[in-house]
DNA sequence: CGCATATTCAACCACATGGTTGAATTACAA
DNA sequence: TTGTAATTCAACCATGTGGTTGAATATGCG
């Protein structure tokens, strides 16, 4: 019904960049939950929510137990696992150290493969960025 | 024009469910490029190409230094380092080790606090899920 | 100046998303 | 059997997304 041919991991950022499905795997990493008490903290109808955890189920972030006439969700960390280490690709950028050197080669190497002969002024050295940590801080996502 | 009042990490995520966006970051990661460049490895019009240029950019995960009447777009790591954090969260659930035990806690925790009493089967051990790693395997993303 | 280059803007389109409501399905319980 | 509880389904709606095309806006160049 949704992401026919997309990516894996397109479905897991996606499935990630809603505050709604966030909150709702933030729940299910303290123990498994039913799709009502998934549902209890968020103001919309039932249906909305069984809509957000089906979306999760696609991204493989949780999985779904059906129980009689409950459907008991528990967090599947596959997925996170694999998003984490995709952005771990970057970190050579955010961990400085190096950075001073980094940007020197990136700077070469931009002279060297830039396909036409653009670029020909300064680089302004970028502020380091302070990156607030932990999911969930405050009030939503 | 777009992601008007939404948490700053939705719109970072959501930046990230997209394959042309991510080879875009790609190829920022080995340097400064013009939106012509970032362009011309995909298979659209130089409008949709800067579209996508600007969501990266409303997310804050590149800059742009207009240069005459080229723009120079260069990789902004603070808010990767923030999604890598929040997803490090999760760690916990990936990194088993302390994984029998950890579920053994999710367990008597999801007793504790869920609200009704539904629950009262046993719960299957998730098979520990493989995780294919590193940005831009393969054919797309 | 006059033209080409780099990029955005605006209007448009098809389709996805996130929400609603009401009915359907299935299971438990009296 | 009858009713109620848990969840999904289906239809609908407003808005967002990702793409197009053609015009607008600067800037650089001969």
């Amino acid at each position: 019904m949704v992401e026919l041919q997309a990516h894996p991991i397109d479905t897991v950022f996606h499935a990630l960049s809603d505050g709604t499905r966030r909150r709702m795997l933030r729940e299910l990493a303290q123990g498994e939950r039913t799709v009502s008490q998934l549902a209890e903290p968020h103001d919309m109808s039932l249906a909305a929510a069984s809509k957000h955890i089906k979306v999760l189920e696609g991204a493989g972030l949780i999985r779904r137990e059906i129980q009689g006439r409950t459907h008991l969700c528990r967090l599947e960390p596959g997925p996170l696992a694999t998003a984490h280490e995709w952005l771990t690709f970057y970190e050579r950028f955010w961990t400085s150290r190096l950075d001073i050197l980094e940007r020197l080669l990136r700077e070469e190497d931009a002279q060297k493969s830039a396909r036409d002969e653009i670029r020909k002024s300064p680089l302004k050295s970028p502020a380091s960025r302070k990156s607030e940590t932990e999911p969930e801080t405050g009030e939503d996502q």
